[in-house]
DNA sequence: CATCCTTACGCAAACGTTTGCGTGTGGAAA
DNA sequence: TTTCCACACGCAAACGTTTGCGTAAGGATG
């Protein structure tokens, strides 16, 4: 078994210095022609690769990027992943995913961890312990060491530093408006709680929507779903007997649950009841009926997050206390569990 | 903003050694308890923590493990992953996850970053394009250089090294067998081109138990399809007017796309036809009707390639060349896409 | 008072790079 | 023959750790 082979084996070999042998891989003038010649040949035959550890510790960056997400088995973290990947290895860099599977406590695991050589700086969405929490001590003492973090999603108002965020009331009011304008009255929302920040932020979207259509907001049409896992009854029970022409629900589990529920409850999707869900993933595109849903682009956040974090780590420092918002367009897909507009319906 | 602080900073605030400093930290009895306790008062003080890239460099480990997965925005990789990430943090390791994207050339880049110096060892599933070239000189040289390497779900069978697999062909051999006993006989299967050797795997079962029935296989039941972005023409082209009881599909996708299509051509699932899939994830869950499937308890593959890993990677080297292959047990979960055991289909 | 042991610390090498600068060799010019 | 300059290369420091070994100081012992 070869072990991987260094500068110091190839000088050994070729009786130079290691600092020749270094120079001459570099086609540094400096080395005559032959000898650069000669240290290659023997560099390729041994398939010599500069051992990264020690150029990271010799410049003092990795060359790569942290990313801690919530969920690693969640569609829409993965796209965003995908984005990171894609712009991250363009320019060199590479990518450490870890989840914090909504703990705090992992996740400030996993950030020290990274934070302590292995990762030159941070894209992150937090936890929903650390949101509940409201303990941010570790993002910004990560900050304050001077590695730039980018927030996006489920980000954090009180911390200052690059976010990517879609807006998301405004994806929940285009969509709740797209509910009405189909002729639907009484939508109920199915939500999460309050806590979780784009939870609240597209509850907030909803009502802004109803009121500007001058329609009184119910408490009885607003579902916080605690617990994930178990939402079919929740919803189950919210939706028993209840006078609702349509459903926006916040995320994708949330919209087909509901589809599912009102099956049961012998109403049909779109017919009776029109659904709109949040997140465009394999769900709401597979699904039967296929769900008319707001589309977050992870992909294009995870871009834009990125190139956010890459242009910090390589700026000039004159920008760098600079800190920038950026908010993705959501948008809305329109497929099967809503009505088409100006269809007239007769219930 | 305060910098990462070293060794050799503490050092000289205290006006001791950079060794004291480190043996203090330590709790070295070599150094006095009253200097043990001032440095690390000291080091609390100003948060600490040892530069891991300084530690790698000089223990030539990393500890970490680079997982590379063909596509990161796909369920059962994520299970894997999650299954790699439990154990991996129990036991003080980092998780680099890279997708290769099912490019040969993506996969031998990420591989060889990683080697250079950014991982101890590899858990992949090859990409597409790797099973098709039949190139696999990047793994070899990586296990050549002392790295060992867990395959895992897409496997090589000419690499010689751990891997841990489901039993394709049992499983799918399961699936057609439930079939057959709920009295289907004319069972068509979705696959993918042969040189997926999970697919191939997945067929050859389909065959066998067909042929413990004495059932003739038939050309015209088997569909391999090769553009899986654009499965539900070709699905809905060879579903069309044939006269079938059943369909098994070798993955989730294939699967809700033949129930989708039936359904566009007028039969009901399981009523008309049952059909089965592979691979327990989201849409197998949550479609309707909820789909019999294939579980391969992706996170359990990943559980015991990350053990096998590890094992390998701090194991005496008396066990060090020998490999192990585990076989993951699959299980068949039977829900609403299939008829019920015993029901009387008079279709 | 000389010797010895313990205590408490520092030195230096090593991990694999990169790079500014110093230096020996050789040939050409004076 | 002397002087000078290029050329081609090596030295050493630095990144942040760890750790075996050497050693100064001080007290105890003979």
């Amino acid at each position: 078994m070869k072990q991987k082979v260094t500068l110091k084996q190839i000088a050994k070999e070729l009786d130079v210095s290691i600092s020749t042998v270094s120079k001459a891989l570099k086609d540094s003038k400096e080395i005559s022609l032959d000898t650069r010649q000669k240290v290659k040949a023997f560099a390729r035959l041994y398939n010599y690769k500069p051992n990264n550890i020690a150029l990271s510790l010799k410049n003092r960056k990795t060359k790569t990027i942290g990313v801690i997400i919530p969920e690693i088995v969640h569609h829409f973290f993965t796209t965003v992943i995908g984005g990171v990947e894609k712009v991250a290895n363009e320019k060199g860099y590479n990518v450490i995913i870890c989840s914090s599977n909504n703990s705090f406590d992992k996740e400030v695991i996993n950030l020290e961890m990274l934070a302590s050589g292995s990762a030159d700086g941070f894209i992150l969405s937090v936890a929903k312990e650390t949101q509940l929490k409201k303990d941010y001590h570790h993002i910004e003492e990560t900050m304050s060491q001077g590695m730039p973090v980018v927030l996006f999603d489920r980000i954090i108002d009180e911390i200052v530093c690059d976010k990517v965020i879609i807006d998301d009331a405004k994806g929940a009011q285009t969509a709740t408006n797209h509910l009405l304008s189909i002729g639907c009255k009484k939508i109920a929302i199915l939500t999460t709680v309050d806590y979780i920040s784009v939870g609240k932020l597209r509850t907030n979207g909803y009502l802004r929507a109803l009121r500007a259509y001058d329609i009184f907001e119910k408490e009885e049409f607003i579902l916080k779903i605690e617990d994930v896992d178990n939402c079919e009854s929740e919803i189950s029970d919210f939706l028993r007997d209840k006078d609702i022409d349509a459903i926006f629900a916040v995320n994708e589990l949330f919209a087909v649950t509901a589809v599912k529920v009102l099956d049961i409850q012998g109403k049909r999707v779109p017919h009776d009841v029109s659904v709109i869900g949040f997140t465009d993933g394999i769900l709401s595109k597979h699904f039967i009926p296929s769900l008319t849903t707001v589309s977050q682009h992870g992909e294009d956040m995870g871009i834009r997050a990125a190139k956010l974090l890459i242009d910090k780590l390589e700026g000039d420092d004159v920008a760098i206390e600079e800190y920038r918002t950026v908010i993705i367009d959501t948008s809305l897909i329109q497929r099967k569990s809503t009505k088409k507009m100006g269809s007239n319906p007769n219930n």
